[in-house]
DNA sequence: GCGTCTATTGAACGTATGTTCAATATGAGA
DNA sequence: TCTCATATTGAACATACGTTCAATAGACGC
């Protein structure tokens, strides 16, 4: 028998697709983020991500400079979708500036957010900033959108409840690191605490923070 | 001029320095978390470390079964000594429970455990803990150690404090969830946050905490 | 001083990596 | 229908990786 009827893929060479480089370059980003879910990042290689994307090597330095360049447009957008879910499910609820920031612990303790996949591709882009001043730069920008979100809300709730006090800046500092290291901990071993818990930690949090975070910056 | 003129160091076969076993350890051990601080997982290669270790690169798979077996023992070794300074730092200061506790968050926004170059080893711990079993266990006993000594201290200022109750467990771990989140963000941009602000905000969701954590589970 | 045990070496192996680039196919506009 | 800018391909390149293993040298009991 000959060994060429074994061939399962004929190899002759691939049918080229012409797509609009946006949708190849979301394409693209797609199959990185499932690659860094799935493999990690040591595994994460310009093939493999290509092989994701149905297409040949060459293309991802087409579209992109570097792998880097590449990697860190995938932090992006899997950054401000994760914040921007965050939000929207804030919105849904509505209601007073304090349910508003219940709404934010709970949704942060949701499945989308407690998936130890994802904290493995964050991890991840973590540690790239190191090496890497554009997703460093992805990380500065998208971390201080979530304090914004947070520094807002805090900010929400001193105007609305009276002899209330608070440094809203670090507050929401607090609150994003709190949450930050909960997450990790959950992701890493998810027997360590429930999400609830989670979310009764944050408001146990938040009330020590309204009661001794004054704006002038002395501890009572 | 002939190239060999050029040559440094005489390309003839090492002098070889017979050592006992631990010493050896050892300085893998240290030339590994060398590498892994100064060049990131990607570049800590087994020969980069044997070479920082002035050893062949043979010598990783003599006394390591591979080299995340390597990886695990130097991810010990710094979580131990990390823990251990901070208790040593707490055992140093001694008074009640609630000073010891402070001593604790003053200890870990020191200048010691905030070095972006210790969270860059961490993180490739944490990644690593997703394909390395061996790693993964080194996680679980250390966060453990971390939360029995928190938890103790909890333990204690319950018991020196009248008419207060509080979920020591959970409140390990939501300073140890605050504790490491705000570490990561401080390693990461030292510029959002002063340590002392760090301490602060440790201080603020303690008193939070002490409040609204009771042992029961029901927030009051 | 000899023999033995083992710590140590470094070449070798097979595989993988990110990037480059000449060649080629495609589809929109003329 | 033809043109042409460009999206796409995949072989090639240089380099790096973790691990293996036969050869070798140092130390200790005798």
């Amino acid at each position: 028998m000959a060994p060429e009827t074994d061939i399962t893929r004929p190899s002759g060479p691939r049918k080229r697709e012409r797509h609009a480089p946006d949708a190849r370059r979301r394409a693209l980003i797609d199959a990185t983020l499932q690659c860094l879910r799935e493999c990690g990042v040591e595994q994460t290689s310009v093939r493999r991500i290509c092989e994701r994307a149905s297409v040949s090597v060459g293309l991802v330095n087409h579209y992109y400079a570097s792998k880097d360049a590449l990697i860190a447009d995938a932090y992006a957008e899997v950054a401000d979708n994760l914040l921007g879910a965050l939000v929207a499910e804030v919105e849904r609820h509505g209601g007073c500036a304090r349910a508003r920031l219940s709404a934010f612990f709970r949704a942060s303790f949701s499945p989308v957010v407690l998936d130890p996949d994802l904290l493995r591709v964050w991890l991840s882009f973590w540690g790239m900033a190191y090496r890497s001043e554009a997703i460093a730069d992805v990380h500065d920008r998208t971390y201080r959108d979530q304090l914004a979100v947070l520094e807002g809300m805090l900010d929400d709730l001193v105007r609305e409840e009276e002899e209330t006090d608070l440094d809203a800046r670090l507050g929401a500092i607090g609150l994003a690191g709190l949450l930050d290291g909960l997450w990790v901990e959950w992701c890493l071993n998810a027997r360590t605490f429930t999400p609830e818990e989670g979310v009764r930690l944050c408001e146990a949090c938040l009330d020590g923070m309204l009661r001794r975070l004054p704006r002038n910056g002395a501890t009572p």
